[in-house]
DNA sequence: TGCCAGGGCGCCG
DNA sequence: CGGCGCCATGGC
């Protein structure tokens, strides 16, 4: 479990530092396409927080309504840095977020081991070393369908752009100047489709509205989606909305309901699965942990396709 | 120019 | 049910 290094404060932020983190990656975790709110923050910026420190990454975005910075160093494995918040809420917030609190070399070895062939075994073990370090982070419900909604027949710099303008638009200002949370349902619901246009959202904008009204009717209440005990279940209520298929609700259910046993199947993950398991694959088999390896394979095959050799946007 | 992007819908056999 | 064209938009 984490704990907490030291606290400061710099450029008037509070600064806080947390150890035990063991093998989270931040460039990873915010690179694997299950949030879009994150952004790499240039070298030049960077360098005003830790002026001594070349080497350090650092993301940053607006989750839970707050804007916030996290960084690491690769020289300090399993310790990061987050601007922008105490060490309370740290311990209280980000490291829920962050899946912090969840023992991934247990997983990770778990999901070496879980299929059945020594091909598909070998194949797992690439996969895992290629994304270790990768947390399926603990979103929004609400921001994650709308996100998936969006992500549909798109490709991710516009789907972050898209969502950077809806959020410029409808969502309210955190109290970090210049930076706004993601937009309420009641907000979209009553901007109507009309005030979706310069969004440029497409053919997702009635899908967008459809699921503004649906949830902050309560004709689909997500507190009830979360509680469900069975999958099937859950994903069924989240594609009584429009545009919401097994894909889009996969991902809402894996990266916004904490739904982990999830295995969303995209155009990556076809190509993943055809190139590695061309006689198929029970996913089952990887149980609730399904989503994890589902994230491994994703990451794994961008990297393959040769996704990550241009830099990050 | 045409193709593609973390898909889903409607329609067709 | 499985396959297929379509849906808006922008980057390459």
């Amino acid at each position: 479990m984490p704990f907490i290094i030291n606290s400061t404060e710099i450029n008037g932020l509070p600064v806080t530092t947390m150890g035990g983190c063991g093998s989270f990656s931040v460039q990873k975790t915010f690179d694997c396409g299950q949030t879009f709110r994150f952004y790499p923050i240039p070298q030049e910026k960077i360098q005003t927080f830790f002026p001594n420190s070349p080497s350090i990454y650092a993301v940053s975005g607006v989750a839970l309504e707050k804007y916030v910075m996290f960084a690491e160093n690769p020289l300090s494995q399993g310790e990061i840095t987050i601007i922008n918040a105490s060490p309370e809420e740290c311990l209280s917030l980000w490291v829920p977020y962050l899946s912090l609190d969840i023992d991934y070399d247990t997983i990770d070895r778990f999901i070496e081991c879980a299929l059945p062939t020594e091909e598909n075994r070998a194949v797992m073990k690439n996969a895992v070393a290629c994304g270790k370090g990768i947390r399926v982070l603990r979103q929004d419900p609400w921001e994650t369908i709308i996100s998936f909604i969006i992500s549909q027949n798109n490709n991710i710099p516009r789907i972050k752009k898209i969502i950077s303008a809806l959020c410029i638009k409808f969502g309210k200002e955190t109290p970090y100047p210049g930076t706004y949370a993601f937009p309420t349902a009641e907000t979209l619901c009553q901007s109507g489709i009309d005030g979706l246009a310069d969004i440029r959202t497409g053919f997702r904008a009635k899908y967008i509205i459809d699921a503004a009204e649906k949830i902050s009717s309560g004709e689909i209440d997500l507190a009830a989606v979360r509680g469900c005990a069975s999958f099937d279940d859950a994903l069924a209520m989240l594609t009584k909305i429009r545009g919401v298929g097994p894909k889009v609700g996969s991902c809402a259910l894996l990266f916004g309901f904490g739904k982990t046993e999830a295995f969303p199947i995209d155009v990556w993950m076809k190509k993943s699965l055809a190139r590695h398991f061309p006689d198929g694959i029970d996913v089952t088999r990887f149980g609730k942990y399904a989503g994890i390896a589902q994230q491994y394979l994703f990451y794994y095959e961008r990297y393959l396709g040769g996704e990550f050799t241009s830099a990050a946007q």
